[in-house]
DNA sequence: TTGCGTATGTTAATTATAGCACTATCAAGG
DNA sequence: CCTTGATAGTGCTATAATTAACATACGCAA
């Protein structure tokens, strides 16, 4: 349908709305409207109406919006349709942390595969998922055709991981560790820096007054 | 030059830059350019001129930025320049794996307490810090006058934490749980939805075609 | 001391994003 | 079957953010 450049804004929004419907429709609600969800998940209805007539019409006008029909749609626009298999690299505190996190299996990401560069480490069981040895990477990577790759590794090996992952071919990358990554243009990646989430808040406490 | 509303995109990337600078400075670097910082963080020169022309001059022309300088400076915007207390709450696998990031302290987040609703939690020491029963939290949190809550418990939790957050007295809190909090304006919320992050990835990789 | 090269700070233009107001459409009830 | 109330979809307006262009100021060397 339409080529149209679509903001991330309105990506993250949609992600959003679709956790709150899942929510809602959980309730037995059968219908919804712009308003309604606008206010479920704090923004104005005009953008919620925006942001979906981006990908079509999936409401009724007078009446609103079938909620489980709704989310299916967000659904597939997310691309969450089917499963995807996601492998890890590493398995420090936080990659413990991610590898047990629900909202991942919730959402269709299934953790496929587990690697570490520690060899105490590999061998262990993590969630039902074999820890495996960093040269194994590729082979496993490309069998599964795995096509997300979480890198929690400390930074100053981020860069090498994501090279192989890239060689590996995988598709998308979510970074957790805070160095900037070089990628080619075709693979998607995504940074979560926490500590510049904190900083953010630091920003806004001060009152922007601190200078 | 004051008063003037600074995007929020622009604190993000400041405190990208002040990352940076640390590398560079630890590098022994004394000067530094525009050009050579976007290269470093994968930005335009101008967006970075742009981005600090909102705080003052901090350049020289026809030289260049003093590395240690500016990064001085950057920290000071971002509020840095003296410790936070900060208080974590939850202590599953990702309060854990929060309470052992390096990049926190690196950068003047101190961990003053931590808090569970888990007796079998309570007591066990995370960090060199003792976990205390949730019923405490108003108490010590007022007494150290805890700035910032960290929220890193069930999304069912989540909004009732952040209620005695508040009433404790902070004035942020960085939330992990994957609903929509209310909080009063005064307050500094910030979500990080680790799923959301991927299915950005996702819809990206479906090179936006699959609806 | 003066001119040149260079990189900043700033203003202007372009682009992107959000908000508003209007219009079209449907459901329900008399 | 028509009227009324309600709400989606959409074009336009305003606001925000990024990019580009330019003029200013500094260091250095002749």
């Amino acid at each position: 349908m339409k080529t149209l450049k679509i903001p991330e804004a309105t990506i993250i929004r949609l992600s959003v709305y679709s956790r709150h419907l899942t929510d809602v429709d959980r309730k037995g609600i059968i219908t919804t409207s712009s308003g309604e969800i606008a206010d479920g998940v704090g923004v104005s209805p005009a953008q919620v109406r925006k942001d979906l007539a981006y990908f079509g019409e999936f409401g009724t006008r007078g009446v609103g919006y079938n909620v489980k029909d709704l989310r299916q749609h967000i659904m597939r626009i997310l691309g969450l349709s089917a499963d995807w298999s996601v492998t890890l690299v590493g398995v420090g505190n936080l990659g413990l942390a991610l590898s047990t996190y629900k909202g991942f299996r919730d959402r269709g990401f299934i953790i496929t595969s587990i690697f570490d560069a520690d060899p105490k480490k590999v061998g262990t069981v993590v969630e039902g998922v074999k820890v495996l040895p960093i040269d194994q990477l590729e082979t496993v990577v490309r069998q599964n055709r795995t096509q997300i790759g979480i890198v929690a590794v400390p930074s100053e090996f981020a860069q090498e991981i994501v090279d192989q992952l890239i060689k590996s071919g995988v598709a998308a990358i979510l970074n957790f560790a805070p160095v900037v990554l070089n990628v080619p243009p075709e693979i998607e990646l995504r940074n979560v820096d926490l500590a510049v989430n904190l900083e953010v808040l630091t920003f806004n406490v001060c009152g922007q007054r601190c200078y």
